[in-house]
DNA sequence: CCAAAAGTTAAACACTTGTTTGAAACATAC
DNA sequence: GTATGTTTCAAACAAGTGTTTAACTTTTGG
């Protein structure tokens, strides 16, 4: 039980790297490893498998955002009497930045980390987090709720994916994003950057009180 | 050249829903093969490697994708003299579901290859598609810009993006958020359901004249 | 201080991977 | 019909995979 032994944080700094960078099945344990510099045999030891790996890897992030979000949320549950959608949506901001302190770029191999775990094979990942995480969401939905109660739970239920999916969708690869935006636009930008244009983006969508309806193509009447 | 050989297109048609369903580095061509019913060396000899088949498959729905959305746009572009970003927007319904004509699921098939694609190692694929249909992407562009000829650049640029996470995402994972609308709504939604309902929220984004702001936390001023 | 537990290590294991090979089968053209 | 080019096939290949083993070192608690 010594705690002296680093090898098991070590390989977790390597793995998150690794996967977030080249993806889980891409990147093989002598890659991890070697980047690590610990034995390779060590995963095995520490962590039982390579499956149990990526769900510690994505463990330690989760369960960071996650408690700060909660407290975000808490105090704008006692705060505010009436929330909007804006509010809402802005208590993720806080917790992302914040990773961004714990380690470098933090927030960016959080969110290529989810956007893979996403496309995972048969969602292991995604049901995993689904069964720990499900109270944080559920407190999110509430909020939402609370913000825009006129919505139906199913209207509510997409349009919270359809946030997601930008969020996750544009998180990950905002890297390459950045790029095309210096070099087209000559605007360096950063991750809190994106995130305060996305907000407002998502609200004016998830306020919209527009149904659900047929859309018209070009040679319609 | 006898243009009998079906093996070619067995092999794609295997390829692309083991693709779809398990991930690109988790499928084997063995699999594949097994599944087409030839021989294991038939994806070498026709296709030369792993990765061309990948960008095969990927190509053989991007080329009837783009060609139904041209269609679409020119349609669209000769029609109206001001269009809306709802009608821009629904020029992505035909093509999308028109595949569910040609072949069984189609649709869905075709963005589970793109969500993976998205998250593919080091966007090889992201690259060569952006590669070889930006010229789709740019006319696309300029029909949004007719739309909102206010936005800047930059702020168009970052918005399409928001846009195409929303989209890719969603459709992705349709699968699962089906089962989900299913069983906790008792919805049954098809994936033109789901598009409707898509349209109207990410219109309401991208019209939205809201300048990112800083977004405040809960516990600021 | 020393036995037991915890951790590390190099080597091997069993298996799967994409790709190549060279012979066989087939098609086409002269 | 034979010659030529194309396609299929079983088999083998070299390389890489996650995991296990058993010997070794280090740490820990009595």
């Amino acid at each position: 039980m010594s705690n002296k032994s680093q090898t098991k944080a070590k390989v977790l700094d390597a793995a998150e790297l690794l996967f977030a960078e080249h993806g889980f099945a891409e990147t093989s344990l002598r890659e991890i490893t070697a980047r690590a510099e610990v034995n390779l045999a060590s995963v095995n030891y520490h962590f039982g498998s390579k499956k149990s790996l990526i769900e510690a890897v994505f463990d330690r992030f989760m369960e960071s955002f996650t408690n700060q979000l909660i407290t975000e949320m808490a105090e704008l549950d006692k705060n505010s009497e009436q929330v909007t959608v804006n509010q809402v949506l802005g208590t993720l901001v806080k917790p992302l930045i914040y990773i961004d302190e714990i380690r470098p770029n933090g927030s960016s191999v959080f969110m290529k980390l989810l956007g893979r775990a996403y496309a995972e094979t048969q969602g292991h990942i995604r049901r995993f987090a689904m069964e720990r995480y499900s109270h944080v969401l559920a407190r999110f939905t509430r909020l939402l709720h609370k913000a825009s109660p006129s919505l139906s739970p199913a209207e509510m239920f997409w349009r919270l994916h359809f946030m997601l999916g930008s969020f996750i969708f544009t998180l990950a690869g905002h890297e390459a994003l950045q790029e095309i935006s210096e070099s087209d636009f000559n605007q360096a930008v950063t991750v809190e950057q994106i995130i305060n244009r996305l907000i407002p983006f998502l609200s004016a969508g998830f306020d919209s009180n527009e149904a659900p309806a047929k859309i018209m193509s070009a040679g319609e009447a």
